[in-house]
DNA sequence: GTCTATATGTGGATAGAC
DNA sequence: GTCTATCCACATATAGAC
């Protein structure tokens, strides 16, 4: 009965070793990113990722069972990297709450055009993010319908007509005119926008006739 | 690749060769589309695709020179597609105007996914459309351009802001939504909302503070 | 345990036979 | 004009060296 189970201390062989594994998979994830940021989304090269981190390509099977996975677990990291950059308080007024949060979507999308679109585009054949990366996108959604309910915005559209405005907004940008500020300077008045539609006191207010 | 002007004599050996080489051609990318359309844009192989005409791969090349030059010329043909949805008559009346403009986009773009992933997102590798298959998609922008200015829309970021709320509803619909109609049902909310926004009468009105 | 060597299958592309 | 044969790069899987 006095069999050392490896299941038990710290600083058991077991540990350091998961330890450096997972070290050595953020490293590769670091250079993944390198690689996307330069070649594209679809031209990663598991051969090329190998040899940036001083391996073969076969040798990143001990660490991802896939190239997709490789994938899957980029857009985790880009799926929480999402979530944190939505977060933070926000002014109590109605108006410049909403236009800061659209201006931290928009420029956590816009600052890493290829992990917005790892994000919020399905552009890689047979991927699909696993559940757990995915988890964070879910978490920001009912971030969303929490901040709308509390700045008084119950109607049950103002949730998707607000995704469809900022993803507008940054889709443009991001496709017309990378690095530049065409679509951002719209973005005050796209708020504004929205809340006068969608507030409280201005309910689905249409054209006159009809 | 628009090499029919041989400015010949008609009925020459020659012109019976180019239309039955632009015959081919056609046939050739009417089974890439439904290749795409079935696999995915990214996913189009030319074994597969020369199997489909009863060709081998190699036998493409005769009408392409690449598999770029074949992207290219759907992209091209999808221009011009575009272009001929957003043609046509439009009601009087401001607000009915935008309204019927928007879901002819909307219905345009939904309709076939990978044409409008084709046409609005750049996610294959190392392509750019070629001048000649990018014209209709700059006439397409000059035409938008007539038409706000012919219903007052005299504001110079009307044509950038009423692309990024469009654009937005075609994204999040075909995202998160395809085949359904959750977005589909706020394009005349939004249409409005932009009209009453960027319309003659109200131009810019911002929030009462600040 | 970690990596390399190797093998398989598929991809785009080219050369040359017919 | 279409074919066969071939080349090179790729993702992937397995066996075995250390």
């Amino acid at each position: 009965m006095l069999e050392e189970a490896n299941t038990e201390r710290a600083d058991l062989p077991s540990d350091r070793r998961a330890a450096r594994t997972q070290a050595t998979k953020d490293e590769i994830l670091e250079a993944a990113w390198e690689l996307v940021r330069k070649h594209g989304l679809a031209a990663l090269s598991l051969r090329e990722l190998a040899a940036r981190v001083g391996m073969r390509a076969p040798s990143l099977y001990q660490y991802f069972p896939s190239k997709l996975a490789i994938y899957d677990a980029m857009f985790g990291q880009a799926s929480r990297a999402a979530l944190d950059a939505m977060n933070g308080d926000l002014p109590a007024d109605r108006h410049e709450a909403m236009r800061t949060l659209a201006h931290r979507v928009f420029g956590f999308a816009t600052s890493d055009p290829v992990r917005a679109q790892l994000l919020f585009q399905r552009t890689i054949p047979d991927f699909e993010p696993s559940p757990e990366s995915y988890a964070p996108s879910v978490e920001m959604s009912a971030r969303l319908g929490d901040v709308l309910a509390e700045y008084g915005f119950d109607d049950p559209d103002a949730a998707d007509l607000w995704t469809a405005l900022v993803g507008g907004l940054i889709a443009q940008q991001l496709a017309n005119d990378p690095g530049g500020t065409r679509w951002a300077r719209l973005i005050d008045r796209t708020a504004d926008m929205f809340v006068d539609r969608m507030g409280p006191r201005n309910r689905a207010p249409r054209k006159k006739g009809k």
